[in-house]
RNA sequence: CGGGGCAUAGCUCAGCUUGGUAGAGCGUCUGGUUUGGGACCAGAAGGCCGCAGGUUCGAAUCCUGCUGCCCCGACCA
């Protein structure tokens, strides 16, 4: 009778996530390969959506696309120190090819830093070819020891930008920038609020001066890391040899930036958003913006309801929201009934539903139920089409605004150790002064807990520091994560 | 990679302790009746019981190895 149980959060969140990702269609591990996945078309329509308007800001910011090859060889993933100390424990090698050993081994691209650098060093000759902005659509391998579905599996999808400055200022500009284009799409997008924020030494990416992080929270208080945008320094630049002529004429390394954001950002949708009931998407990343289901009874039904939801679905199809044509689906499936229908589409998410049946007809009007739950309401039919964008603009507002309410909820000050302790317990994000000490990094990993970042917007807040008492100016955020 | 759990029909699972050659519910297909929050009746199809060995007259069941998934930990987007 019932198919597709969801497991509820509060019972087993684990099982939940698990859940609503099969029941939404999304995704299925592969079984075949280790820690691999197979991204299903409702879930990769919604990738899709999020590389089609990050490509866009990437664009807009003066961003070009590029591909640079899977396979790297293993001296270059050797020659920037402290990289390969990062990557080498994950790292998937080609040993053998053409049915020989080959000379060298290659690594299947864990990041593409190294690789790129290679070639920048090519394209780069003087200070006219900077800045030198790339970004690269692509799959990447990491040979992790513990998958989840999205969060993070062997290979994933994701894009990586790679620019080239003349000087670290605009390298640190770029990084910012970056950031912020993923903040932005992270808020207005996804409506998934983020704390932005710089990485502690221990959680820089490896390889780079300073990592920059987005830290969204998800709905059991753990905080995810949704995307990174890096300084390289010179540090690429010098181990491949990326050097120009400056105007003066000197020869210098060049300054280097990487950003990336993955499919994990899916995960992170999934948890900012999604229900007991399923698979919950704010309508700029729903592959279908309103579903419709006609209602009937006998085959003069069929036609006439049938007729009517072509009618509204022609005058949705010709409207737009967010840039784009409105996706409207009609269910035709006979033999289903519309209970049945129901629940289908809420389970994958779908943000408006739209009900047409004899009694719609004769009162020339259609029942709307907003996935999000709230009784139907019933709208003219003359004017239903044209009330769609607006209503899903006010959907998308309210997902963020109560994704906002539920972190600000579980955001706390914790100016003593107990504090803390007993905040983190509770799931919470904890924001606590900090001096430096780097033994915060093992103190708080016993209670399984990190510093996820300094937060850009940390105001000034002088006390002791919650490790060692000495003074500290600001407060960091501390908490659980995935 | 360590600890624990799991692997039987598309899905959820029973059968395993005490070996005798495979079941239920849901789903699927065919009719018919149905259809505003998971319909009903009748009939049917569907499985090398994760893979490979071993023990045995005989293995889903016992033993070994492997693979994959899930949870916890260590490592990481």
């Amino acid at each position: 009778m019932e198919a597709g149980k969801i497991t509820p959060r509060a019972q087993d969140y684990a099982q939940w996530y698990q859940d609503v990702i099969k029941e939404g269609d999304l995704a299925q591990p592969a079984e075949v390969v280790k820690g691999c996945m197979v991204i299903k078309p409702h879930g990769y329509a919604i990738w899709e959506k999020i590389q089609k308007d990050l490509d866009r800001r990437f664009k807009a910011t003066g961003h070009k696309n590029a591909y640079f090859p899977l396979l790297v060889p293993m001296s270059f993933i050797k020659k920037e120190a402290e990289h390969v100390e990062g990557f080498a424990p994950e790292l998937a090698v080609v040993t053998h090819a053409g049915g020989k050993e080959l000379d060298e081994p290659y690594v299947i691209r864990p990041t593409s830093e190294t690789i790129i650098g290679h070639f920048f060093a090519q394209w780069i000759q003087s200070y006219r070819d900077l800045p030198l902005l790339i970004n690269q659509w692509a799959n990447v391998m990491r040979w992790e020891l513990r998958t989840r579905m999205f969060l993070r599996t062997g290979e994933f999808l994701w894009q990586e930008g790679h620019t080239a400055h003349a000087t670290h200022e605009e390298c640190i500009e770029e990084v910012m920038r970056m950031l912020d284009v993923y903040g932005d799409f992270a808020e207005t997008v996804m409506a998934m609020p983020v704390v932005k924020g710089r990485k502690t030494d221990w959680e820089r990416f490896a390889g780079a001066l300073s990592t920059f992080t987005i830290e969204a929270m998800m709905q059991d208080g753990k905080a995810l890391q949704a995307g990174t945008s890096h300084d390289l320094g010179q540090n690429f630049g010098k181990a491949f040899g990326v050097k120009f002529q400056s105007k003066e004429g000197k020869e210098e390394f060049v300054w280097q930036t990487s950003w990336g954001v993955s499919t994990r950002l899916i995960g992170g949708l999934i948890m900012t958003h999604s229900d007991d009931n399923g698979l919950v998407l704010p309508p700029k990343l729903a592959p279908i913006h309103v579903v419709i289901v006609p209602i009937f009874k006998n085959d003069d039904e069929r036609t006439k309801t049938l007729a009517a939801a072509e009618k509204i679905a022609a005058e949705l199809r010709a409207l737009r929201y967010s840039d784009e044509p409105l996706d409207v689906e009609i269910d035709r499936r006979d033999g289903m009934s519309p209970g049945q229908k129901y629940y289908h589409w809420e389970r994958r998410g779908v943000p408006y539903r739209m009900e047409i049946g004899p009694k719609d007809l004769e009162k020339s009007s259609v029942a709307l139920k907003r996935r999000d739950g709230g009784p139907k309401t019933f709208v003219p039919m003359a004017d239903v089409a044209k009330q769609i964008p607006g209503l899903l603009e006010a959907y998308q507002n309210e997902l963020l605004a109560k994704a906002k309410a539920f972190r600000d909820a579980n955001s706390v000050k914790a100016d003593s150790w107990d504090d803390l302790v007993k905040a983190l317990d509770q799931n919470k994000f904890v924001y606590a002064r900090w001096a430096g000490d780097a033994a915060l990094a093992a103190k708080l990993k016993e209670i399984q807990a990190t510093v996820r970042c300094m937060p850009l917007d940390a105001q000034a807040d002088p006390g002791p520091c919650i490790l060692t008492g000495k003074a500290a100016e600001k407060r960091v955020l501390i908490a659980k994560n995935y």
